[in-house]
Formats: structure tokens, C-alpha cells, sequence
DNA sequence: GTCCTGATCCTCT
DNA sequence: GAGGATCAGGACG
């Protein structure tokens, strides 16, 4: 406990890297964690990357500092939580996923009024929601404060490399990775 | 201002 | 497997 986790290094090695570590949510309803199972990179020269046409008051963040949660609204219904991964100037982001949660389940099945577990993070629309992220955190230091990554276990030996899921552009890069086996990736 | 798209998920067939 | 929900941001004029 106590450690901090690194986000220096490009993106596509930090999308890797994130792949064990814990993902940490406390806010006034209770604190939900869970260890990271499934990302997906996204790179400046990316069509798919919402930072491949430049800044925008939406992409703002995304061209801060790295290590800051970038927060967007898609579908008109669900959120997708990033966390930004270049140097400010450059947008880019680790779109999380999936997660296994292993802490504040019974608030997570609340909040996604779902059961199952392999139902309540496998999928980052499904991540947002059962760890209460809206629009609101966008922008947050995730070293420090209520919403944080803290280092977990190494992964790298399971790590399995696809292509992203759910794009219609830049659909042929391997930039999506996933923890073998495990049963809350969101597809296989 | 209008139009359209989208890094999704759920329900129903 | 298909379709609908539902809205913010971006492209264009």
C-alpha cells in the first residue's frame, strides 16, 4: 500500500502495463475496487483516437498532463472512463475496458442493477456505471484522491493482444489487451 | 442553427 | 442476431 503507480512510458506500453492494477472508486456511497482486466490503446495519429483531430473543449483533458481520468458521454446513455497517457500537447488515452471487481460488490450490483458478476464491469460502458464515474470526474489526478490507481499484481505473462472492438475506423490495429482466461473481459 | 455520428448495452425475437 | 434508447460534440453553413 502506499505505492504509486507509473504512467510514464507511450501509450501502448501503458495500456499493457495497467492490465493487474487496481482501480480504486470512493465517493459517499461506499468504495468499489477492481483489478484491471481488459484496455484498449488510443494513439494521436489514430483516426479511431478522439484526440486525432486536434483539441476540442471536449478533448481538453485528454491534452493535459498524463495520469488524469478523461471522461466522455457516448450512446446518449453511458460513459467511457480513460486515463490520459502522453505528454500535455499530445492527445492521448487507455480506454479501461473491463474490470474483476473485487471490493464494494454489493454496490456495484446496486448501481448497475445486475447480479452476476461477470455482468456488473465487463464492458466500459458497464465499468463507468458500477464505479459511479460520470462526467463529473473527468479531469482528476488518479495518483492521489478518490479516484485512483494503485499497483497490483503483474500480469504481462497472460496478456493476450487483439483489435479494438466497437470502432469503425483504424480497425486493423492490434492496440486492444486483455488478461487470458479471465471471465470478465468483455468479449474474447 | 441543423444534421449526424458514436471507444455501448439491453431487450426482444 | 437485430434494433432501439437517447444526447453531447463536431462538421458544416
Amino acid at each position: 500500500m502506499g505505492r504509486k503507480f507509473s504512467f510514464y512510458g507511450n501509450t501502448t506500453d501503458l495500456a499493457r502495463r495497467l492490465l493487474g492494477q487496481r482501480l480504486i472508486h470512493e465517493s459517499s456511497e461506499g468504495t468499489v475496487v477492481g483489478k484491471i482486466v481488459e484496455t484498449e490503446a488510443y494513439l494521436s495519429d489514430d483516426p479511431a483516437c478522439h484526440g486525432y483531430r486536434g483539441e476540442t473543449p471536449r478533448t481538453k483533458t485528454l491534452f493535459g498532463p498524463p495520469g488524469r481520468s478523461y471522461v466522455y458521454f457516448i450512446y446518449g446513455m453511458y460513459h467511457c472512463f480513460n486515463i490520459v497517457s502522453a505528454p500535455a500537447g499530445v492527445g492521448e488515452g487507455v480506454l479501461i475496458r473491463a474490470v474483476e471487481p473485487t471490493d464494494g460488490i454489493e454496490l456495484m450490483q446496486f448501481r448497475r442493477s445486475r447480479n452476476k458478476l461477470e455482468d456488473l464491469t465487463s464492458g466500459p460502458g458497464k465499468v463507468a456505471s458500477a464505479f459511479g464515474i460520470t462526467l463529473k470526474h473527468n479531469g482528476f489526478e488518479l495518483t492521489t484522491g478518490p479516484l485512483r490507481i494503485e499497483p497490483g499484481s503483474s500480469e504481462s505473462r497472460k496478456v493476450v493482444t487483439t483489435t479494438r472492438i466497437g470502432i469503425s475506423r483504424g480497425e486493423d490495429l492490434l492496440l486492444r489487451f486483455y488478461l487470458k482466461g479471465n471471465p470478465h473481459v468483455s468479449k474474447f
